[in-house]
DNA sequence: GCTTGACTCTGCCCCAAGGGCAGGCCCCAT
DNA sequence: ATGGGGCCTGCCCTTGGGGCAGAGTCAAGC
């Protein structure tokens, strides 16, 4: 109990406001080590300057308090790597998104080459095998890929493989997306896409990554209200190539509409 | 006029929320083309589609809105590109100090090699050459530098440049920063370093740099705090060596006590 | 023409992580 | 004991919306 530390010097030391060392307390990440029960003074213990300048430093990286406090919970360098894996990802995503946007700039005077040819076609009912799953926007790639590989493995597939969105899937919702293999005959426990009127345009290469692939589903609904159909349910992504084998990847955006 | 568009439908169209657009027209972002003076509807032209779409997608990258706006009235690549550059240098920031915190939970169990030898010494008056300005954290290394060049040129120094920091500097708060060369006599525009007792350390290579450098800081403070000295006034850095001779910078971190 | 269901309006409260201020105690040095 | 500075709580403000309540509106079916 010996050499406790009013707020304000305590401030000082560890370079935090006394708004935010009370804002910590609250939050349960540094209560001060002594509240007086009568004036409701914080008193902080030396031993507790530490922690506080770690709480700055991850501050200053803007590290969200709850994230902090599951850090210094917990504090291997497991978590740690962990966040910061997911920091980059983050960062990676928002320059992919500044690249683009900078592309549309810089060809608006140069005549867009971001068109997409879309057409309509009657398709044939389509029994397949599939998955269905709610899934995150960082989940979403592999669970397509694992189920792809999955259900082929399973079933004999008589086309293209593809995948069904049934909500929108980004950074601040999940949504259920249903992957599929086409198959000859009616599974015992498959589903069938029904036949009927689609509008299509098909992506490769850098067009089929996001958010190029945005700019497909919006000249795909933009053609279909331009020519009066409307959209029914739910979009999908037919496969047609990966980029794994050398070439290009290749993809079909289908949407029913009426 | 024609083909006007209700809320509902144009947010579909640009996967932007109601709620987002109603703030986009408060924010004069993207205000709606006709808002029904009784009703209070708002009403959107499809041509007004393509900046929604854009909004979002500088939105998905976290944009902040005001600079949505500068962007949407000056639509050139260059202010783009000012903005990744410096969300480029934000993101550095946020890794290196997540780095350092990363060190420092390595070396937890290890024995922090992180300590700093920090001694007292009584230091003469020092007039010099100097000059001030408020800066932001960005603009902090320019200016160091600049000034000193300037201030070497214009008089004979007879010792290190240095830096006072008279305020604190960091993300949120521009503060005053003082750089100096020692001069032989008092300068008619000069001022003077008063004599009296410092507490300094000596730091080199790697922890001369952000954040490292807060250790050094850091053990400066609190090595005068445990001899029972007080801090008075502002500390200084000052620059024994640079990193551009092929050497590692070396600096002085002295803080004046009592 | 009327009703009904879907759409839209405004206004309020909420989140993170504090900043800033007001009004009122409290602590310590003189 | 009396200052002056330190500290307390509580309230409003920020950004970029989400969510809900209650009320008004639009369009389609009867």
């Amino acid at each position: 109990m010996e050499h406790l530390i009013p707020i304000g010097q305590f401030a000082a030391m560890t370079r935090l406001s006394a708004k935010a060392l009370r804002l910590y307390d609250e939050n349960g990440l540094l209560p001060p080590a002594r509240v007086d029960p009568t004036t409701g003074y914080r008193y902080y213990r030396p031993d507790q300057v530490a922690p506080g300048r770690l709480i700055r430093l991850l501050r200053a990286a803007d590290v969200p308090l709850a994230e902090i406090r599951a850090l210094l919970a917990e504090p291997g360098v497991a978590r740690l790597d962990a966040y910061v894996r997911d920091l980059e990802a983050r960062h990676a995503g928002q320059a992919r998104v500044l690249r683009y946007v900078r592309r549309m700039f810089d060809e608006e005077g140069a005549g867009a080459a971001m068109t997409h040819e879309v057409k309509a076609k009657e398709v044939a009912a389509q029994p397949y095998a599939g998955r269905s799953e709610v899934v995150s926007i960082a989940r979403l790639e592999p669970f397509i890929t694992e189920s792809i590989r999955d259900l082929t493995a399973r079933v004999t597939p008589v086309g293209p493989p593809f995948a069904v969105y049934h909500d929108p899937i980004n950074d601040e919702a999940d949504g259920r997306i249903e992957v599929g293999v086409p198959t000859a005959e009616r599974q015992p426990d498959g589903d069938e896409l029904p036949a009927g009127l689609v509008a299509y345009t098909v992506v490769e290469g850098a067009q089929t990554d996001y958010p190029e692939i945005l700019g497909a589903y919006d000249a795909v609904a933009d053609w279909a209200k331009r020519h009066g159909h409307e959209l029914v349910g739910a979009p999908r992504e037919i496969y047609l190539a990966n980029a794994a084998g050398g070439e290009q990847a290749r993809m079909e955006i289908a949407w029913p509409i009426r």
